[in-house]
DNA sequence: CTTTTAATACCGCACGGCGGTATGTATTTT
DNA sequence: AAAATACATACCGCCGTGCGGTATTAAAAG
């Protein structure tokens, strides 16, 4: 195949089938065979050349799967003119009104059975998500009033946590009644540590989402 | 080698060895044959007469790491005598009270670079330790009136997700700070869940726990 | 505007090792 | 003595990776 004159594409092409293979049929048991079939005439060496190892492809997935909804953690994170309490909110009324998170959802990816992506969005969650969006936005919160802790990384990463992994209908297969009782809780979790950012209107969106997501399993 | 007659001791031997391999070196870059190595002249024929897969010997290297644990839980469940919240309790006070957790603790395992055994613990807690141990605990506190909830399985869950893997000292390579302060927050947290069991007592242990943990890295 | 040079994008094969299997054999159980 | 079990041995196909080579492009030199 010929050398193309913009490398980025490339590298980009390699993350999407990389990307697709890896939610259809899990990290393990794609080959690098597998992504090379897909790539359309190029070769284990345009591979190598651009990635270092499986591994890396593996790290190039995951930061784009998480890039869209990074910015948008990023965007409510820098918005003038709320508290850190209103913009915690914001941000899960936000993360929750995204239109049916792009192509990632048409395929239902099962996180549950494929350890190696879990993993990588767990590691993410916890070294970059809740450090970089989360953290700031309660400090905000403590310095404006609206929030109280003494432990404000701590908080971020349990909140974070118990959002994106325990909550997340791409790791649990829950049933819509099951996601609701856990939404409950979570509400009430939330309440106790002082931050009552949930409200009705976030449950019902965030039901509608999870049967979204059902219908599509 | 010679046959053994109690074939059981080789399948022992061969989860010993593993269960060592998988902590020191991780799950994916301990091949079968580095196992075979420390078996004392048995072959990959007897690994693969007594177990179908590598995988099926990380299941059962899963099963001998939480059996002990299980074993305390199931312990605690049956006890006569005491409310729910008091079996909770008891619950965190002896997983705190056991002895130095045999041998797996001399390794000081990290499985924050372990994907694969992260993974199995984390199904692990999910699928058995919490609907078999912390729910029926759980379920009792509500008919004797010592606990409040109306979704015991997603509190249940919750609970021992936090306390398995958000403060698993094995998981999250935290500092002695750090881990005092997630364990204020998650005092917090249960309190806030209607769920005061968390006292200084165990504070106390908690840290001396973490202490000699964090001697051994 | 050419020519030279150096860097880059990609090819394709070979290699070592991996997980797994098929088959054989000695020992134990029934 | 037959059947089942507990291993050993030999082997297979594939996988991730490294690397020598080549074509293309961009930058430097003339």
């Amino acid at each position: 195949m010929a050398r193309n004159k913009h490398p980025e594409e490339t590298v980009n092409l390699i993350v999407d089938v990389a990307l697709r293979l890896f939610l259809e049929k899990g990290y393990e048991r794609t080959s690098i065979q597998d992504i090379i079939g897909q790539l359309g005439g190029l070769s284990k060496g345009a591979i190598y050349h651009h990635f270092k190892s499986k591994e890396d492809i593996l790290v190039a997935v995951t930061d784009r799967m998480t890039e869209e909804s990074n910015k948008m953690l990023a965007d409510v994170r820098d918005r003038a003119g709320f508290t850190g309490k209103e913009k915690l909110k914001t941000l899960f009324m936000e993360s929750v009104n995204r239109p049916v998170q792009d192509e990632i959802f048409t395929v239902a990816p099962d996180l549950g059975h494929n350890p190696r992506l879990l993993f990588s969005i767990f590691r993410e969650t916890v070294e970059e998500a809740a450090p970089d969006y989360i953290l700031p936005i309660i400090r905000q919160g403590i310095s404006d009033g609206s929030i109280q802790t003494d432990y404000p990384e701590e908080l971020a990463e349990l909140v974070i946590l118990a959002a994106n992994v325990w909550m997340n209908p791409m790791i649990f297969d829950d049933s819509l009644e099951t996601s609701y009782r856990k939404f409950m809780v979570f509400r009430q979790m939330m309440q106790g540590l002082g931050l009552d950012i949930v409200d009705d209107e976030l449950m019902t969106r965030l039901q509608e989402l999870t049967a979204i997501y059902q219908k599509n399993r």
